[in-house]
DNA sequence: AACAAATATACATTATATTATACACTTTTA
DNA sequence: TAAAAGTGTATAATATAATGTATATTTGTT
């Protein structure tokens, strides 16, 4: 998501350092930037390089960022989605039955689906982008599941991880039908 | 997690660009910073401001962090957990038979469980820390879910999202056995 | 209340980011 | 083939970050 203004870096700098209870001196000692420097940063008076921010960031152990972006104020969530209200993907012939279960608005990162293999389904899929994972549990029943080059026969009550960023299927190769959860895990938005 | 060196701003925005298939004139005019500062940022010669780099991040369209960060070169995963190797966690008296399906190291932010609730059974839990979600996926029987002052009765193949930073409740009011997937997403690491 | 110590901010100086412009190199067009 | 256009880099000038030091403010001690 793009932002409208700058990061409030200074703000978060300073709600952290006050949370760690340490003062500007020791920050500054710890972090490899100056006092005065560190005082400008959090009255919002400069707008620091990469760089120091880094320095900052280690200084407060810290990822770079979780400085960068401060605490959202969000209001909390409750949204139930019913089993029937659930959308249903038709796949290609012979594909799973697929029910996604994760609304649109949840997390742009994540998404969850409901499978259901009849005997002999095959769900194929291509690469997604670098660093995308799935999480499958099998609730019912035993997949097979192929990702690249490695294999592996599930039972119920398994779970695996792997990345798919690289052809990869799921198959029912067994007599009776199964059941998988499975969650995609994507990494941040790059571009459009 | 606290880096080593500080972040290759320059040729993540140069892979960007490139990917983007933009000059560094659009870029420069979509962004509002000079041609000739984003040709010394790619080549690593100068340490540009935040603002600078968060311009840029809105002339590119991307979030500020994915060009602070870079494309992590992971060995692809694919792990599998058993269901007999699955940790079982032991709850209070009356509690659900919980298993953790996700290993420790999967993701610092996700934990998934599968649990199962007897008739009867609770699952009470005290606020976790601000911008915690959980996600439930009822496979079999049904559930009460409650979440601050919130609650819904959840049957089998029904979702839910809620905030579980605010005290939280699942149980089983029902004669049946009921299994329940869950994720726990915690948000991301801000200190020790 | 007065003083000492700790902490944060102000300021002059130095270092470097950032821009406008010129230049170099590559690609496209006539 | 030569010229024009496109693209990226170099450079000097300007703006601002970053530091060392001094000063102001706050907190703790007597």
């Amino acid at each position: 998501m793009v932002h409208e203004k700058p990061p409030c870096i200074g703000k978060n700098i300073q709600r952290i350092r006050k949370q760690q209870q340490i003062t500007l001196s020791v920050l500054a000692e710890r972090s490899g930037v100056s006092k005065a420097m560190l005082s400008q940063i959090e009255a919002e008076k400069v707008n620091p390089t990469v760089a120091t921010v880094w320095k900052i960031a280690r200084g407060l152990e810290v990822d770079l960022d979780t400085l960068i972006k401060g605490e959202s104020e969000k209001a909390k969530k409750f949204m139930v989605t019913r089993a029937e209200d659930t959308t249903t993907l038709e796949t290609v012939e012979n594909g799973p039955h697929i029910k996604v279960l994760s609304p649109i608005a949840m997390a742009e990162d994540l998404e969850i689906y409901l499978l259901t293999f009849e005997p002999g389904n095959v769900l194929e899929s291509t690469a997604h982008e670098p660093g995308t994972e799935e999480y499958l549990t099998v609730f019912k029943g035993e997949v097979s599941v192929k990702a690249g080059a490695k294999e592996a026969l599930l039972k119920e009550g398994d779970f695996i991880i792997y990345n798919c960023d690289i052809d990869h299927t799921i198959s029912n190769e067994s007599p009776e039908k199964s059941v998988v959860h499975m969650i995609v895990r994507f990494p941040k938005r790059q571009w459009e």
